[in-house]
DNA sequence: TCCAAATAGTCCGAGTTAGGATAATACGAA
DNA sequence: TTCGTATTATCCTAACTCGGACTATTTGGA
């Protein structure tokens, strides 16, 4: 087994568990997993594109994600001045008060306890390079 | 934005990357992702929640999976002689030589190319103690 | 022995995801 | 300007995923 297939599978793997973490964070809040993620993306008012790229998922998704938080009141879709084609996401009252929520929740549990402080900020340059 | 939380979203770009990768290999030999995926840990016959495990996903999802791949004869599920609750999942003849295709195939392209060997080999020390 | 709890697998419902088709708008080059 | 190409978002379909309910079987303790 080379170090790369390796590297998929263990990668997989943390990857799991740390969306299994934003998973009981958002059933303790009543909203979905992807709902938190988008949340947490959203410090700024930006396009579904945008909001896609930072989620890792296609556009397509994206909007499905917004278009429930667009129902139950957390995001609007503004026009954008610049470009009539595209619409801002952009967090309501209730929105922001869910987001801090959700930053509270995500960052009351460290996800990754094995690793010391040191370790995970290696983790993350070296992350940080591989998908540069 | 604290470590923990940047750590959760290049975990997840990475993991899209490498799912990419897979998704395109799939493609070409004509089965799915989560089936090349399933091929590549089935090197020997295992339980379905071994399975899961080696997947990182629920056993109900290896499930679904396995029920595709044993429609287009790809494995078997065959009695476990030391628990007749479990099943042992095994390759046919077409199965070894899919996985073989799967395998052949997902080493060609190194899905990071951005780092060295030796910081591919750190990052998969550091996921092996994150995940351990 | 016998029963309660744990384990293995199946099935189902609800929700999520990717990818392709489409329509509207923007952009760049001739 | 004007046309071909690229971008932005939406909708749809097919597929995937989780979590829970259920049955059969095993295991461990009284």
């Amino acid at each position: 087994m080379s170090t790369d297939v390796e590297l998929c599978g263990l990668v997989a793997r943390l990857n799991q568990r740390l969306d299994s973490h934003v998973r009981r964070v958002a059933d303790r809040l009543g909203i979905t997993a992807s709902q938190a993620i988008a949340l947490r993306e959203l410090g700024e008012p930006m396009r579904l594109t945008a909001l896609a790229e930072h989620m890792s998922c296609e556009t397509s998704n994206a909007g499905y994600v917004v278009d429930r938080m667009e129902d139950q009141g957390l995001v609007e879709r503004l026009p954008d001045p610049g470009d009539r084609r595209a619409k801002l996401l952009s967090l309501t009252e209730a929105g922001l008060r869910c987001r801090g929520n959700v930053l509270q929740a995500l960052s009351e549990q460290a996800p990754v306890e094995a690793l010391s402080a040191e370790e995970r900020d290696s983790l993350v340059a070296l992350l940080r390079r591989a998908t540069a």
